[in-house]
DNA sequence: TGAACTGGATAGTGGCACTATCTTAGAGCC
DNA sequence: GGCTCTAAGATAGTGCCACTATCCAGTTCA
């Protein structure tokens, strides 16, 4: 396949593949002479992942980068993960030690996962500070409820991971999975907002 | 109050306010004469809630101004929280009519919630149909437990909002609000996520 | 043989959110 | 009254990012 075929089998434009080699994003195709390459489905497959992490989650290109690299140098899944974790998450290296909270402590012990510091962790217990410091507290009935259903479908999540053939759907699987599972929690509380609303109206 | 003032008490340089004036997301101050002005601690709540709707949530600008301009001209809570959903949703206006979805039919029954068709909804049915497209199913078990923690906190929320003084504050809030759950989710995710990884490892 | 396409290099574009500079005009002090 | 200081208002410039366009020399295939 040459970088015309690879571009109309993406719908990108030449020039932006040519960017995204520049860019380390995609690897090089298989040289045949100087001024011939010839790419794959690898290929095709790569230029999906960087347009679904760009435009459906809207991560940049360096972040991007920085999972893609890993997949490329054949890092273990679950390495893997991890940094799409880091990347979704927006999660910069913590400056010293975390600090615990009460909250996230309690639903560790609810759902009994093991109770080990991780990146993910660190982001829960500031995320759960940062949401009590602007006045939002955390009632252990609506924890239990959250993560409970996260619960449901980590699970599943991890079959699928574990058991992905090629490394860019394991990544797509995982961060579009992530995404969307947020959005469709930001979506369902806005209808709920809305059906209260309307409840307090029709009933004053 | 005056512009430098202004900027002290918000940590804005004068510029920076410069520009929302012109751009029309700061209301000018009272006007003293011509090479003057005053500002009230109005600008001040207004200016801090342009920098968190940016900085936290990262809406841009003429998403900001949507909002605000209707706070200026004075509408009714409801309708300024309508919007604010309409932006943190970033739902575009819809082409023709909307598809319902069974999931989210399911969902508005389980809760009981008034089965009308909003702007909320439309966004929930476009999600549910998205995440289906991209092969992610949502079981009913799933989705009573998302929706069984959205409803116990909308009631909370929407009291908060009503009670609120000022629209600065209830739009902050609002978005705030919203914007806050919908991470946790995702960091609870990434928990649950890690916590399953472990033990799929220790226990093979 | 020549149009079409390639890889590689370099430069340009457009959008966005500021930021810097310039001009004019009152304010306060002597 | 004159001088300096600073504010407001208008206009132009900056920096970043993700492309996009142009140019060139080499190859291929109709």
């Amino acid at each position: 396949m040459q970088l015309k075929e690879l571009s109309n089998a993406t719908g990108t434009s030449p020039a932006s593949i040519k960017f995204y080699l520049r860019e380390g994003l995609l690897p090089p195709g298989q040289s045949v002479h100087a001024t011939r390459a010839s790419y794959s489905t690898e290929h095709v497959k790569r230029l999906e992942l960087i347009r679904a992490l760009r435009q459906i989650i809207g991560l940049n290109l360096d972040q991007i980068r920085s999972i893609v690299t890993l997949a490329d140098d054949g890092v273990p899944h679950l390495a893997l993960l991890a940094q799409v974790q880091r990347v979704v998450l927006k999660l910069e290296p913590a400056v010293g030690e975390v600090e615990r909270t009460a909250a996230a402590d309690a639903v560790v012990r609810m759902r009994g996962w093991p109770d080990v510091r991780s990146d993910a962790r660190d982001a829960l217990d500031r995320h759960v500070a940062a949401m009590q410091h602007v006045g939002i507290d955390l009632p252990l009935e609506l924890l239990d409820r959250y993560s409970g259903a996260v619960d449901a479908i980590a699970g599943l999540d991890l079959e699928l991971t574990a058991a992905g053939d090629d490394v860019n759907d394991i990544i797509l699987t995982a961060a579009v999975g992530m995404h969307m599972h947020s959005q469709l929690m930001l979506k369902l509380l806005a209808v709920a907002q809305a059906s209260h609303a309307i409840r307090t109206l029709e009933a004053p």
